[in-house]
This record gives structure tokens, sequence and C-alpha cells, in this order.
DNA sequence: GCCCTATTTGAATGATCGTTCAAGAACTTT
DNA sequence: AAAGTTCTTGAACGATCATTCAAATAGGGC
């Protein structure tokens, strides 16, 4: 046996930039080869196709946001501190230039829902598994006593997801940092309301 | 002279439910063909190319939805009222099964932003004044006392937006009926609080 | 009713797309 | 060190794309 030459998960995030950058349809086979080092032979032979290269991306950029997610939380004792540093580090990341702004999790699933069930699945069940665990994140922050019982964890998550998507999109078309940081902060004090 | 055989908005409508469907780049001239009953040829001689034909197709819609957003406001005396059912008329849209319920601005606006200026900048203006108008509202409604004015309406506003572009991307992956409509009443409560 | 001009038609074009595959290169085992 | 197996390479393939254009068609002005 011989192993493969090249850094997987360092192939996959080049992959997702591009991704990002295009969006899954207009990024040719020539953009990916050019982000990830790889020769088509060799991205059809790891990942079957171009399909399947969006799909391992995609999982892998799970892994890291979820990663991400979970550093607010280690060496803190305060849920409910850790999702506002959660939010104001989305804000940051809406007014980074790049197009590594977005997500790629929702821009896959507006280019792609209507026509690939199998994408689809996959990022919904991501997706709800993020919201799952900010969900947790404030179910801990009302347990903390930090957060009152008026309304129940999901009901809040739901709605802090509901918010974050709408800052990405807003932020689109209003990158202005005092507008976003405006617009979180209020964000953040009704969804704690 | 001879005018032109086909009506053109019923064209630019046909236009824009073939990009809905498949988004820009994956609707091809035999899509547009098929769906607008127009020959390659005459799409190009009435929009010069595909692309031409997007913006178009984007002037109406957002022609369309403007004229939409009024309708809630004629014979009505509380804008605030008019502000809460328009919100759940969109809830509706969101429960709808095709694939109308998306926005065409936001999904162009998603696709094609990072790679064509000018289609991100007529996108922006239309959405800037559909902020607009919305900012409008909210300052009617605190002048016929339904809305305080601890809040100005111009932060009402973005918020308001910012809540629709999250139930939209939110109604994605969670199309239950009462999810969405809970979500909108919290969003309205808020926004007016 | 006839000519002129603009529109409609649909086949043809060149470019680019995702994908394949046979040959060459390199690592592992013996 | 040689053989065997796997990965890498990059040219070639058919399909599909947006676009063009010359011929056919049909309305408006006289």
């Amino acid at each position: 046996m011989r192993s493969a030459e090249f850094d997987k998960v360092a192939v996959l995030r080049a992959a997702m930039q591009a991704f990002l950058n295009k969006g899954y349809t207009k990024t040719s086979m020539q953009d990916l080869k050019q982000a990830t080092g790889l020769h088509p032979g060799s991205i059809y032979c790891a990942f079957e196709n171009k399909r399947g290269l969006l799909l391992a991306a995609i999982s892998q950029y799970n892994q890291d946001r979820s990663d991400e997610f979970c550093a607010f939380f280690i060496n803190s004792d305060s849920s409910k501190q850790g999702l506002e540093t959660y939010l104001e580090h989305i804000v940051e990341e809406c007014l980074s230039c790049d197009s590594s702004k977005a997500c790629l999790l929702t821009k896959a699933l507006n280019e792609l829902a209507e026509q690939d069930d199998e994408v689809q699945t996959l990022i919904s069940q991501q997706l709800e598994a993020w919201q799952s665990a900010i969900t947790d994140k404030f179910a801990r922050a009302q347990n903390e006593g930090d957060i009152s019982d008026s309304r129940s964890a999901e009901c809040r998550g739901r709605y802090f997801v509901m918010g974050i998507y709408g800052l990405r999109t807003f932020a689109n078309t209003h990158p202005e940092p005092d507008t976003l940081k405006k617009l979180a902060k209020q964000l953040f004090k009704d969804v704690c309301a």
C-alpha cells in the first residue's frame, strides 16, 4: 500500500474557500485544481467527483465551525457570557473582507437545496446540530441563573439562530461595524429577555 | 416599425420563476426558452444576453414586491397593523411549497454579489429602498402613537429587515408553520418594544 | 396591395465544463 | 536492490453552455 501524498484536511479547507468564493456551480475543476494543488484524477480518486469534494468540504467546514463554537465555552463558567462573545465573533466575521465571511452551510443550502436532496439533508442535519448546541447553552445559562425561565431554551435557541442568519444576510448590504454591532447587541438583549 | 409580439412583463415574470428555481448559473438558455416561450435570438434582441434578462427580471421582481408592500398600507390608518400583517404574509410565503418562497433579490445577491458589481449595486439599491419603506412605516406608526419613541424608526427598520432575512433562511430548514409563526410574533413584539 | 424594416427562428459555433484513462512516478514489501 | 502495487499526471473525451447569424416571417407606412 502507498498512502496519498496530500493532506486531506488542508485540501478540504482549500476547497471550501474555493466554493465560498464562487459558489459550487461556478467553481470549475480548474479552480479546484489551483486551490487544492490536486490534479483532476487525484480529486476523482479521493472524492469520487466534484460533488463528493463538496460534500467532504461541507463536513470539514462543519467540524471546524463546531470546534470553534465549543472553544467559546471551555474555561468559562458563564454560558451566557460565552454566547455573547460568540455572537460578537460572528459580527467580526461578517465584517471581514474576504469571502469567508459567508457561511458555507447556508450558502450551499441556498444554491443546491432544491436540486440535490442529499446535500439538503446533510446540511440540514448540521444546522440542526448547531442550533441544538446553542439551545443547550441557553439551557445551561438558565440553570446558571443568568437567564430567566420565562421562555424555553428551545425558543431562545431558535430566535438566536434566526438572528444570526439575519445578521449575515444584512451584512451583505450593510457592512458597517457600528450598525452590525448595534443590531447584534439588540438581538442578544431580546433573546435573553 | 414593428412591435415585439411578446408581453414583456409576462416574460420577465416567467424568467424570474426560472431563476428562482435553479439559480442564475444553472438556468440554461434552454430553460429560459421553455419558461418564456422566447427563442434565444429574441432574448438577445430584447435583453442583450442572459445577464441582461436577469437584470430586467430583478427589476420587475422589485417592482412587483414593492407594489405588494404598498398594498398593505392603503385603506389602513394603522401603520403598525400594516407591518404586522405584512410580516404574517411573509411567513405564509415562507410556508409555500414552490420555489417562489425565496426572495429573488437575496438569492441573486448571494450567488453573484462577489463576481458582478453591477448586480450587487442594483440589488443593494433595491433592498435599501425596501428597508427605507419599512423604516418610513415605523416612523408613521410612531407618529400615530402606536409605537414608542424609545428607539428610532431607523433602528427598528433595520432590525425588522434583519428579522425577515433570518426568518426566510430559517424557513429553509424548519418549514413548520407553528415555529415560524411563533418566531415572527416574537420578532414583531421585540421590534415594537 | 406592395415594399421596407424589424422581429422571429433555429441551426451552427467556439468555448468550457466535468469526467475518464492510460502512462509514468514513487512508495512498500520482499 | 528489484518487483509489485498504488497514486499521480495531464491530455483527451463527449456533453453542454451562451452566443451568433443568416434566412424566413410578418407588420406598418405609402
